[in-house]
DNA sequence: AGAGCTTGCAAAAACGTTTTGGCAACCTAC
DNA sequence: GTAGGTTGCCAAAACGTTTTTGCAAGCTCT
């Protein structure tokens, strides 16, 4: 246990060039994939650096690149809605895999205290990005980034400024895979928990099903559009779906809160799932895993996103004449009780 | 709205210097208050500094001083088990406070992805020093942190080493005041619904309820400790007390969660709340206030935790023979319905 | 075979702070 | 009135990179 613990300085550029047999412009530049250098000398470099662990400071290359070494995560969420409260679990894979990927470039990834909802405005703060996650339109904090000059990538379009690159989940597809499956599980009149559409990805969901119910010669149903994704609000919506004459026989819940608030209404109104009413939702939280009957849900990959924005910004940040390049992450449906059929 | 953008560049150090007719070692001196100088020149450097707008390089700080300007933030909770689920309230303001905090002495924060539960270990990845929300003993990222001999400040005490600095929230005069409180409103067999002690709140809650039965001659009614801390759990931990030959007729839930749990079991039990049964919970997050009836609930105080966290771990870096002060934030007791006495 | 590219590398100048060491000037005490 | 200590400030050397500029050597033309 008590192993001895030399002091174990890291190496600097400088050792890493003397142990290369080059000038630590030469190191730089292979390390970079900067510079003039011939393919040999670069990958011995890179040898050398690795055999020799050596790691570049963040701080003197941020000095040196002028650059500040920190891209800022903004999420509207954390301003003071608890609204996508369920989606915990998403915005923890997501901030977890942005992390690592930054870290593995030297950047540091600050969370940023979230909309102009909370009190105090953040202390003046200087990073070489921007991440938006979901941005909501009107988002004063990213209109002032933007302004600044600052690279921007948002998860999920922005539909302020369709010029900020994105990348975004798939939800037509998605969408198109659960009322498929749904219908293929037997279901004849399958309605839609409707999203106020103040992001894209609402809007993607509801033009969807709507889209679908067309070409499918489907009556659309649709709830009044809901504002906040908690279970409880997902049970109302549900309930005044259920409660018309002529009710559905099966229910897509875009968000995993509410479909475990539609769960519920189903419980109180006797019904049984799958076999009175079927359910689905999206996101694929722990909850919807866990519940009785388990919850179907679309499956959504938040490490790829939280890890495909980063690297996008990155280039950006490098080379800010980069094309950009928008990017629709697919999603994957997860069949569980709700939907099961009973054949 | 096209203000004409100069390039504004923000002054350093040197023009500090010159305008306030000093060296540049004296406004470092001056900023930091680091070496021997006149009060005089010491405000005098600060009104120069202020009057031009100067903000230090957090990159050339931190080369220069050999730091990294970075601290993280290591929540077990982020690891991979949803259980502090509905805590995102909690997390999110604290998150935010210690953000606010950090930026405003020239550091980053960084969120580390959590514990050892989820895939690939973080990048190695340097900071000067690191926060840990309540750390779960046998943490290995804590672990390994100590031994690398960063500065760590816990929130919530350590029980792996109660040598690790903390902040801690009060609970124990907080449970007082809940259990008080719950009496004064005419409950005669309060209840608790138990934690798993791998918390120094679990302890600190369970210990004080035990305290305070003994202390007003009451005898303990505890369900069997539960270990996460959802509203499914909450009300199974509920059902079993309520099941007993002679229920209780208030049940303290110290987590929001459970506490919504234990609301729906009294519902399905046809219990009136407060009438039949009195609830109240902790931590006090939108759900407790928005839930029918109101949930009274123990108010934390996450900014001044997250904050005050931020500030101590800054100290220790700054010198780490800084005599270590621990400190207990207290709660607030917030009444609502249900724990309001008919009367 | 010399003008004009291109290729591969190195020397040196930034980048904006903190920190170390030194030097006057001023006190104090004998 | 002078040795020894303190006070207030500055010059210069880090800190570890990136980036700019320069310079040979090797090609390709005509």
């Amino acid at each position: 246990m008590a192993t001895s613990r030399a002091p174990e300085r890291r190496p600097r550029i400088t050792e890493v060039a003397a142990a290369a047999g080059v000038s630590i412009t030469t190191v730089s530049h292979a390390l970079n994939g900067k510079g003039r250098i011939s393919d040999a000398t670069r990958t011995h470099v890179h040898e050398v650096a690795r055999s020799l662990g050596y790691r570049p400071s963040a701080n003197a290359r941020s000095l040196g690149s002028g650059r500040y070494g920190l891209i800022a995560l903004k999420v509207s969420m954390l301003g003071g809605s608890s609204a996508a409260f369920v989606e915990f679990d998403y915005f923890r894979r997501l901030l977890n895999a942005a992390t690592s990927a930054a870290l593995e470039h030297g950047f540091a990834l600050v969370t940023l205290p979230g909309g102009s909802a909370d009190g105090e405005p953040p202390p003046d703060f200087s990073a070489d990005g921007m991440i938006a996650i979901d941005p909501e339109p009107g988002d004063e904090a990213l209109a002032a980034a933007r302004q600044r000059g600052l690279q921007i990538v948002s998860t999920g379009r922005d539909l302020d400024d369709d010029a900020t690159p994105w990348i975004d989940t798939d939800h037509r597809n998605g969408t198109t895979a659960v009322l498929d499956h749904l219908a293929a599980s037997g279901a004849k009149r399958i309605a839609l928990i409707a999203l106020e559409r103040v992001n894209s990805f609402a809007i993607d969901i509801t033009g969807e099903y709507e889209d679908w119910c067309a070409r499918n010669g489907c009556e659309p149903i649709e709830s009044r559009a809901v504002a906040d994704y908690s279970a409880a609000t997902g049970r109302e919506a549900a309930l005044e779906l259920l409660s018309t004459p002529n009710p559905p026989d099966a229910i897509y819940a875009p968000l995993d809160g509410l479909g475990l608030g539609a769960l519920s209404a189903a419980r109180e109104l006797g019904l049984d799932v799958p076999g009175d009413l079927m359910l689905a939702a999206c996101t694929d939280s722990a909850s919807a895993a866990t519940s009785k009957p388990g919850l179907t849900s679309l499956s959504l990959a938040p490490e790829e996103i939280g890890a495909g924005a980063v690297d996008m910004l990155l280039e950006l940040i490098g080379d800010p004449s980069t094309p950009i390049k928008n990017r629709y992450v697919p999603t994957k449906l997860v069949v569980r009780q709700s939907s099961r059929s009973a054949s």
